[in-house]
DNA sequence: TACATACAC
DNA sequence: GATGGTGTATGTA
């Protein structure tokens, strides 16, 4: 893949794009088979696509500005922003190659030795929309089909063809519900977009176009960023490749070579031999194997990853500060190191490197830069085994981001990828050359976010991880779904113990429990309770109660629903797929040095720091947790015998059996105790397949002994607890306290209120009305009616309404009741009819 | 605080 | 036939 000039980007806006791009073009998430729709279309699936004028012709009624001087060689060093987008550029091949070439710190190790031709550039992913070559019925929009392909869709190092693999993915998955839920998201989604696309065209058509001032605020909040540059630090990122793939071939050489996936249900790894398949983490096991069907599962083994690991951070500890992101992540300051050794950053990192394959047999690819999220970025470029460096120049690491697809950029997923897609912007350069337009919406696009990307900006403080600073503890589980209450009941049990087991061994209690459940039809649902202002708790008891009382309540609520009418009185139960408990608002435990007996339940849990500290705060703690327990079992001693010996029972030797066993078991009666027991049994034993608890906190935290560890030094770890990092806010990101859809820019406040984005059908339509004669045009003529494939129905409207009316074909029930209203114009419209309906899947009936 | 989303791994 | 678990950040009400 050779670095090629951005395809994207320049191409659709360029002005001389493929004929039909109007300036907004319409796409479906359903695709039909239409002449029309050719190779032009950008993958999103938005109905309305913004697309900029040209920046040279004034074609529209406005004249952009020429964003950039046309970029001349590298920009000094000290040159200040805006630059030219070297995405504009030629093919940057120069540029790119700049950083770890010609500096001081390439060095002999520079050598980027990769086993792959890894790329030096980041090359734009291929924008080439979805044409199935046969099918005939409806197909998939790209961004469905994105979204069904996962996060690796994009990689496809030396993979088959990925269009192949898309469809194989199509088809092994349309039927399903999941399918049909993503499906759902990717409607909402598109109209979603529509409308961020409709509010930017109005606010254009407001100004004529005209957008200078607004690049002048741009320039200004760039200008601001650009003093927060530092280039004084270098850091690596260590990542291992594939990671648990890795581990279990260490230990098993007959993997080496071998298509395989560690993990079942769904993977969490796959070798690179399966990967040339198509199979990624992820995916579906079953999906996996439709694309590779010699593919062989192995299953998860945490206290392997574990302990791999730790070697690998202790390597890394020797090089310098590590701030763990992962088990098979790390950041790492080489700054002193460097300094000390005399090294460039090159050397060091091929020294690492080599250090960590010669003493654990694990292969890792390093990134180094000035910053975080650059290094991070890097660490992908020449995977595996092998590793990229960027110049600590402010032309090199803007010529490294500038190229970047805007996914690249960590922090940038799959929504925020389609959200800025419709609106140009493809690649990080594309910020800059949009950068009036993005002002405009700044809000919904998280603009400051994006110009630190832009310039290539990231954090430069590497430090650990901090007990304090932990914010959660949660556990769930999946299960095939059902709508026995007993069992709900019993899962929640299994899961409130394991999560006092969790807040046991991590030694925290808290004060916030939130039930999460998701539907049979994959919509999330979160209830939460905070008990008390002074009631921190950590005992299965308590988890366990209140946990089943938001259950009781949202049960109710449903209950009321139906009496209501608002949920169709065929309904039967409450049908659920998962269940989780997660305890907030944390208080560490193991700070205060406690220890105590727990007064609640059973007394098991003899050294629960929840607790409390003394005879007398265990006294308020008995009161405080008393009042939801005698809510809760007020009911007789029945219900706290059956829960004690249900919570407690001593059954650990569970081994994974995996998700396709629990078939096995499928009690038919509420309350029959061996059935429960077996279905108990049963949620143990998948519960192997997961860690403990969150894999950084329990593996790599800083509560984990590391002392006996190999290339540990008792002394460093002191100076970690001593020392106060000067910026003790360890965010798992490089961008501290921005994210997309933050607030908070530099230089510009809030949008006001009423610019802000509604998605309330109505406000949608005006939108649209309002601005339909200038730059929106609806939907292009379709040639010849569309037609439901399913109903063969005809529809006048957008394709987005026929792709809701699609899908509820796919609802086992009566396709059509709630019957998708489709005028002409109406995408708002189909709001309308899409939501009512989630709401009603909700419950289902089965 | 409560809830929903988006994101990473 | 069928698609995970743990955790953080943040917007909005």
């Amino acid at each position: 893949m050779a670095p090629s000039p951005s395809t994207s980007a320049a191409d659709l806006l360029a002005g001389s794009p493929p004929p039909p791009v109007p300036r907004l073009a319409s796409t479906s998430p359903v695709r039909l088979s239409r002449a029309s729709q050719s190779a032009s279309l950008p993958p999103s699936t938005s109905k309305f696509r913004y697309s900029a004028p040209p920046e040279d012709a004034s074609t529209t009624s406005v004249q952009r500005p020429k964003p950039s001087p046309p970029r001349s060689g590298p920009v000094k060093t000290s040159t200040l922003l805006p630059r030219p987008s070297p995405r504009a550029q030629e093919p940057q091949q120069a540029g790119v190659s700049s950083y770890g070439q010609s500096s001081a710190w390439k060095g002999k190790g520079k050598e980027v030795d990769s086993s792959v031709a890894a790329p030096a550039v980041a090359t734009v992913p291929q924008k080439r929309p979805f044409t199935s070559t046969k099918s005939t019925g409806p197909q998939p929009a790209e961004s469905l089909l994105r979204r069904l392909g996962g996060p690796s869709d994009q990689k496809a190092g030396l993979m088959r063809d990925k269009e192949e693999v898309r469809q194989i993915i199509y088809e092994a998955s349309k039927n399903s519900k999941y399918f049909i839920a993503q499906q759902e998201k990717d409607a909402q989604l598109t109209l979603r977009v529509d409308a961020l696309v409709a509010r930017l065209n109005r606010l254009l058509a407001e100004r004529g176009g005209n957008v200078k001032a607004e690049q002048a605020r741009v320039d200004e909040m760039i200008a601001e960023l650009e003093k927060t540059r530092v280039l004084t630090e270098t850091i690596v990122v260590v990542d291992a490749d594939a990671f648990y793939a890795s581990c279990h071939q260490r230990e098993d050489p007959s993997l080496v070579g071998t298509a395989f996936a560690v993990g079942g249900g769904v993977l969490t790894t796959a070798s690179y031999e399966a990967r040339k398949y198509g199979c990624s983490s992820a995916m579906a096991g079953f999906v996996a194997k439709k694309l590779c069907p010699h593919l062989k599962f192995i299953s998860l083994d945490f206290s392997l990853y574990s302990s791999c690991s730790k070697s690998i951070m202790a390597i890394l500890r020797q090089y310098g500060d590590i701030s763990p992101a992962s088990l098979d992540e790390a950041y790492c300051s080489l700054t002193d190191y460097c300094r000390r050794e005399k090294v460039t950053p090159a050397e060091a990192a091929e020294r690492m490197r080599a250090q960590v394959l010669a003493e654990t047999g694990l292969s890792v690819s390093a990134g180094v830069s000035p910053n975080a999220m650059l290094s991070k970025v890097a660490a992908d470029k020449n995977k595996p085994n092998g590793q990229c460096v960027i110049d600590p120049t402010p032309e090199a690491c803007m010529e490294f981001a500038g190229g970047l697809p805007i996914r690249n950029v960590p922090g940038i997923g799959r929504v925020s990828e389609r959200i800025l897609q419709a609106v140009g912007v493809h690649t990080v350069a594309d910020v800059y050359r949009l950068r009036g337009e993005l002002f405009l919406i700044r809000n919904e696009v998280g603009l400051s976010f994006l110009l630190r990307a832009y310039l290539g900006l990231g954090r430069t403080t590497i430090s650990h991880a901090d007990r304090s600073q932990r914010k959660g503890i949660s556990v769930e589980r999946t299960f095939h779904s059902e709508s026995n209450i007993a069992r709900f009941y019993k899962r929640l049990e299994n899961i409130a113990e394991a999560l006092a087991g969790d807040c046991e061994k991590s030694q925290y209690s808290g004060r916030t429990i939130t039930l999460k459940i998701k539907t049979h039809t994959y919509q999330s649902i979160s209830r939460a309770k905070t008990l008390g202002s002074a009631i921190y708790f950590s005992d299965a008891r308590t988890f366990y109660t209140e946990g089943k009382k938001l259950l009781d309540k949202e049960m109710a609520n449903r209950r009321q629903m139906i009496a209501r009418g608002q949920i169709p009185k065929g309904g039967k139960d409450f049908c659920l797929r998962l269940i989780g408990l997660r305890l907030s608002n944390l208080r560490d435990d193991k700070a205060t040095k406690d220890t105590g007996k727990l007064d609640g339940w059973a007394g098991t849990r003899s050294k629960s720091k929840a607790a409390t500290n003394s005879q007398g705060k265990s006294k308020v703690k008995k009161e405080e947790s008393a009042p939801p327990d005698e809510l809760a079992f007020e009911s007789g001693d029945l219900d706290e015998e059956h829960n004690r010996s249900d919570l407690f029972g001593d059954e650990d030797d569970h081994h994974s059996l995996g998700f396709d066993d629990e078939d096995d078991v499928k009690p038919t009666l509420d309350g029959d105790g061996d059935e429960l027991q077996q279905l108990n049994n049963f949620i143990r034993s998948s519960q192997g397949e997961h860690p403990s608890s969150d894999q950084l906190w329990a593996a790599v935290g800083d509560d984990v002994d590391l002392s006996g560890m190999e290339g540990f030094d008792e002394d460093s770890a002191d100076e970690e607890d001593d020392i106060k990092p000067i910026d003790t806010t360890h965010k798992p990101f490089w961008t501290a306290g921005e994210s997309l859809n933050s607030k908070k820019q530099t230089g510009a406040g809030p949008a006001p209120m009423k610019d802000r984005l509604s998605f309330e059908s109505k406000r949608v339509k005006e939108e649209m009305d309002e601005d339909a004669d200038f730059f929106i045009v609806e939907d292009e003529p379709v040639v010849g009616p569309l037609k439901c494939p399913v109903c063969e129905k005809s529809f006048a409207g957008s394709e987005v309404a026929l792709s809701a009316h699609v899908a509820s074909h796919f609802d086992d029930e009566e396709p059509v009741k709630k019957k998708v209203k489709v005028g002409s114009s109406s995408s708002a419209k189909s709001v309308k009819s899409v939501k009512p309906r989630s709401l009603k899947d909700m419950f289902a009936r089965r």
